[in-house]
DNA sequence: CCGAGTCATTGTTCTGGATCAATGGCAGGC
DNA sequence: GCCTGCCATTGATCCAGAACAATGACTCGG
């Protein structure tokens, strides 16, 4: 897959000139430089890949949200989580994708395929320990959603969810969400009167406003974080 | 209790290439070469690493069992999960450790330092993508634990978890649990009083019996797994 | 402007699992 | 053997959130 390289350097020591990645709106350190790959535009709720297709390529959300999830058995929709500008997903050990994605909004997204980034690969040692980091990351935040879902409260989840949608949106109080009710319910396990409930008794108490129902000010940012501990 | 400084200032003069790992109970292909780790024994209880620690190693199971996890803010124990004979645990992202490990009976470790696995995958290619495929693994493990506490009942907690044990333990149908109830209780979400009612309910329809109380057999395979559906 | 469809909110009832509490088994120490 | 402490089981009560139901707001196409 990922051959001749390095793995696990502490330090990215990239060589600003040799990424290339125009479409980005987002450069960070654990950027790959994965020049070719193919930007493609997605509409609204359009399909990025479904559950059970072949995994050949790697996506990364150049702008817009992303929403992925699965299919249970008992015909409940987990979503696994929401992907902003310059996060990555679609990442797969086996040879099939074990989840859907789809656009939120429309959003555009660079794809490039995993024999594309094996030769990138070659060239550039970092780019396999920076897969590697990107993979344990996206174990970590599905970890974190464990420990969400465990015994938290209804409140807690809301408050928690708001706080790491707009520390990952780069929200200042304002934050707009393009995910209906029912997708937040899916992402946090509650249904969408809870949710919608519960974002109405924050309204309440002051610590949000909803001036339209996608839009969510938040009004105390610190009694928030207090909720979620 | 083993200090960590030990493990690690004993591994750098291990000389690469000559050291066997002839412990190894389960060598799959997805296996790496890992001449050179230290293998180390653990007494029941005895902590591998800890929450907050430096993240130096890579740690792989010879033999016993491993429970890895995190203190949450509330004071809760989340365990992220358990660790048998042949899988790999301690990836991280960072340079702490987010989680803490401890021997469940006693068990056998094997330890690599991430320095020394770098060194080793400079000369064999694989070494990257067999760690990133272990990486995602993780990842998917983690997702099912999402997909099991997220609106499941007791019961399909506790069937699904007794099967997933049985099929990595690569047991028949008499399961020996080397975790108390509140181990099972914290991975599962579940209050040690719902555990053990549900064992007990599991054994008054015929589906499982319970010989000791950590000895479980499976009597009806089909039931349980359609109980989890 | 209207009508249809989607999405969000709010009220009511009900249930599964948490919590509190008490008892029962089992192992190790003396 | 008995005591002590830990772990597991079982019972009773309570509550957060699910499920059901109805209404209200917004959007889009004509």
């Amino acid at each position: 897959m990922f051959a001749n390289s390095q793995i696990l350097t502490a330090t990215n020591t990239v060589p600003a000139g040799l990424a290339v990645f125009p479409q980005a709106s987002v450069v960070s350190d654990d950027d790959l430089p994965l020049e070719g790959g193919q930007v493609l535009h997605f509409a609204k709720g359009a399909e990025i890949f479904g559950q059970g297709e072949r995994a050949d390529c790697l996506y990364k959300v150049v702008s817009g949200w992303v929403r992925t999830y699965r299919i249970l058995r008992d015909g409940r929709r987990q979503i696994e989580g929401f992907h902003l500008a310059g996060e990555y997903f679609g990442m797969e050990a086996g040879a099939a994708h074990r989840a859907s994605a789809e656009a939120l909004g429309s959003a555009t997204i660079l794809v490039v395929r995993r024999s594309h980034l094996n030769e990138i690969a070659a060239r550039q040692g970092d780019v396999a320990a920076t897969l590697f980091r990107l993979a344990v990351q996206g174990l970590q935040r599905s970890q974190e959603h464990v420990a969400m879902l465990s015994h938290k409260t209804a409140c807690e989840r809301v408050a928690g969810f708001l706080l790491d949608m707009a520390e990952r949106a780069d929200a200042g109080k304002r934050l707009d969400l393009p995910m209906s009710r029912q997708d937040m319910a899916d992402y946090l396990s509650l249904t969408i009167e809870t949710v919608s409930r519960t974002l109405s008794q924050l309204q309440a108490d002051g610590l949000i406003s909803i001036p339209q129902s996608r839009t969510i000010v938040l009004e105390d940012r610190e009694a928030l974080e207090d909720m979620c501990e």
